[in-house]
DNA sequence: CGGGGTTGATGG
DNA sequence: CCATCAACCCCG
């Protein structure tokens, strides 16, 4: 069975890069077997019938391997979201003040309409716009943040879950950086097969507006995180698209990247070795942020973001009352930072 | 931090 | 007529 699948990696244009590769393996199992079942002469022979049958050009699949400023991803052309997203976060990567409210929601310009996705197919749908690449990881480079809005970076996702759960994934991965110097995350939608009524098992996601974008049943994350005694410290997560309580922690989602990888058809770090691998949550503890402090930090945002003094005072106001008087110190210098650039503004 | 929505003015 | 955009509102 080897020999055959190597056999069609030649013949496939995705793996022309690998063919020298390949050959030397070839000869090598040759020398190893009697009687092969396919002599190495052969191969150009179907090379050259292949260009004859695919003679009107190769089918290609757009968006197969897409790079930005701060994000790689592969996009899934059929499903009109990615199959994968790739980042890689730094202390200075993280830190910048670009901000999301210069950017915009919209179609990725290098795919053509027939496989991308528009605004339309989210409005009403009951489902929101969520980043894979999130837009918090571009705080260096506005560039890099708007291109974190382009849908091919966008999957449908639960609302609650979006703004919540997977919010504070996000900022846990984020925070890594303090501890490690270099973090590769990957992100992605997930199908998960599911036993019906029947007793038989089925692949069943919804599809949302006219171009149909694929609703994912789970989103997965895998975090890479390397330390200074160069160990690589890796955990997976398999998260269900849906309102995930506080009660729940985050190591209840935690799965063998094998199991991310077995379900979404792709090995997501063919260069690294399972045995210099190690159990970030061991290392690491996996642990989100608390409600408390989860609620905090949308305190201290929408201070920051008051439009006018008035409204300041009304979120200064709320904010006291919600922390029962007892506001913490950097609330407060948000508090009289926002308070002095809107007076220097009149 | 992560999102949702409405309205009104504008312009091809 | 529809599309875009800024301003404004709201939520956890």
């Amino acid at each position: 069975m080897k020999w055959k699948s190597a056999k069609y990696l030649y013949m496939h244009p995705s793996f022309s890069g690998m063919v020298v590769g390949l050959l030397s393996g070839i000869i090598g199992y040759k020398t190893l077997c009697a009687k092969p079942h396919i002599e190495y002469e052969e191969l150009p022979d179907k090379k050259r019938r292949g260009k004859e049958i695919l003679k009107y050009g190769i089918p290609e699949r757009p968006g197969d391997l897409m790079f930005y400023k701060n994000h790689v991803l592969s996009y899934n052309a059929a499903s009109r979201i990615p199959f994968w997203v790739a980042e890689h976060l730094t202390k200075d990567s993280l830190s910048g003040k670009a901000n999301r409210k210069f950017s915009d929601f919209k179609p990725d310009p290098s795919i053509e309409n027939l496989f991308m996705s528009e605004n339309s197919d989210y409005w009403n749908s009951g489902w929101s716009r969520g980043h894979m690449a999130p837009a918090g990881d571009n705080k260096h480079d506005q560039e890099a943040m708007d291109e974190s809005f382009l849908l091919t970076n966008i999957v449908p996702q639960d609302l609650s879950n979006n703004a919540g759960f997977w919010n504070r994934l996000e900022m846990y991965c984020r925070k890594l950086v303090k501890n490690y110097d270099d973090v590769r995350i990957f992100s992605g939608p997930v199908m998960v097969p599911e036993t019906d009524q029947d007793g038989n098992i089925y692949v069943k996601y919804r599809v949302i507006g006219k171009n149909h974008v694929a609703v994912p049943t789970h989103l997965f994350k895998v975090i890479v995180a390397d330390s200074a005694d160069s160990n690589q410290f890796v955990a997976a997560f398999l998260v269900p698209n849906k309102p995930i309580t506080f009660e729940r922690k985050l190591r209840d989602y935690q799965v063998d990247v094998s199991r991310i990888e077995s379900l979404i058809g792709f090995r997501l770090l063919p260069n690294l070795k399972a045995k210099s691998m190690k159990n970030l949550c061991n290392n690491e503890g996996c642990n989100l942020i608390s409600k408390e402090e989860f609620e905090k930090i949308f305190l201290t945002s929408r201070i920051k973001n008051s439009r006018n003094i008035k409204d300041l005072e009304m979120q200064w106001k709320s904010a006291t009352e919600q922390l029962d008087g007892k506001p913490s110190k950097h609330l407060k210098e948000a508090y009289n930072e926002a308070k002095q650039t809107l007076q220097a503004r009149n």
